[in-house]
DNA sequence: TTATTTGTGGGTAAAAGTGGCAAAAAGTGC
DNA sequence: GCACTTTTTGCCACTTTTACCCACAAATAA
């Protein structure tokens, strides 16, 4: 579904055109209806299309209520998701609030992760490139740590 | 259901109007008629429709009587709850006792949680959106803590 | 070079939220 | 029991924000 990466322009406003190889794409899978929420674990957001993004809700809110760390889950990313329409000119309007949480300014990158969508600024995501050379290849070469459905992946 | 969140002005009388786009749905899901009561773990309230609110007081009520921490949820939780309309101009009224326990005055936060919303004080929700971004994103990341229903959620 | 498609910017109109005001209802005291 | 006070509810108008629409600019392809 989607993938790679597009550096775009924020324009004064707030909006962001969503790259033309995707447009038939969101128009057929979800009338264009997409959902966009911060990334716990990240300096991103995160944009989905409607259908895809009612199955997550789901899940999280059938997590027990006593689980902490799924209440929080909920509480800031349910919490924080806002509805968006492409508008005829092919654009998203990103919400202030999340703007902030993600630091975007003017250039950003979009990055294509299969059901779902990044949405980064470009110094974030430039930074966290770099940290995934030092950092990550040890982590991939490093069995202990590694779940074992990773471990199992085969390709 | 309910997603995103909302800034919203209470006025002088404690009446907070609900958005816009939430009308048709508690107008459909409960005819307007909602449950507003304290949440025992945080310093916000919990706002509910009348059917929703009904299966979690069952299920309270189907808890052990010898279970003391059931027990004072019951007392204190359904004990405080308060049945509350939504009036002709699409506002409801917060009770003055449930605006001193979340600490409410002008400026408030209506939080969306799938089934159900939360009322946040602006600076308490905001003070919870700082902590979660330094405490809880370890939390994340630490899979010893973490229970194996939220280890296992895809997305 | 010209035409078509994609990206960008700004202006305008509609809708939503807020606050004030007035009317009605409830409560209290004489 | 009646009148006055106080609280609550409903209505309306104003202001602010958002979203939609159109026009222009840039880039790409013919």
């Amino acid at each position: 579904m989607f993938r790679g990466s597009d550096p775009i322009n924020m324009d004064a406003k707030g909006r962001m055109a969503i790259p033309t190889r995707y447009r038939a794409l969101l128009e057929e899978a979800c009338a264009n209806e997409l959902v966009i929420t911060i990334d716990m674990k990240s300096t991103c957001l995160t944009l989905s299309p409607l259908p895809e993004w009612k199955k997550f809700e789901q899940k999280v809110a059938a997590l027990p209520a006593m689980d902490d760390v799924g209440e929080m889950l909920s509480r800031f990313v349910v919490g924080q998701a806002k509805d968006l329409q492409i508008d005829r000119s092919g654009r998203i309007l990103i919400p202030t609030e999340l703007r902030g949480y993600a630091q975007l300014d003017k250039k950003l990158v979009l990055v294509g992760r299969t059901q779902r969508l990044e949405i980064w600024s470009e110094a974030n995501w430039n930074a966290e490139r770099e940290k995934s050379q030092e950092t990550y290849r040890d982590m991939l070469l490093d069995k202990e740590t590694m779940s074992d459905a990773l471990k199992n992946l085969s390709w």
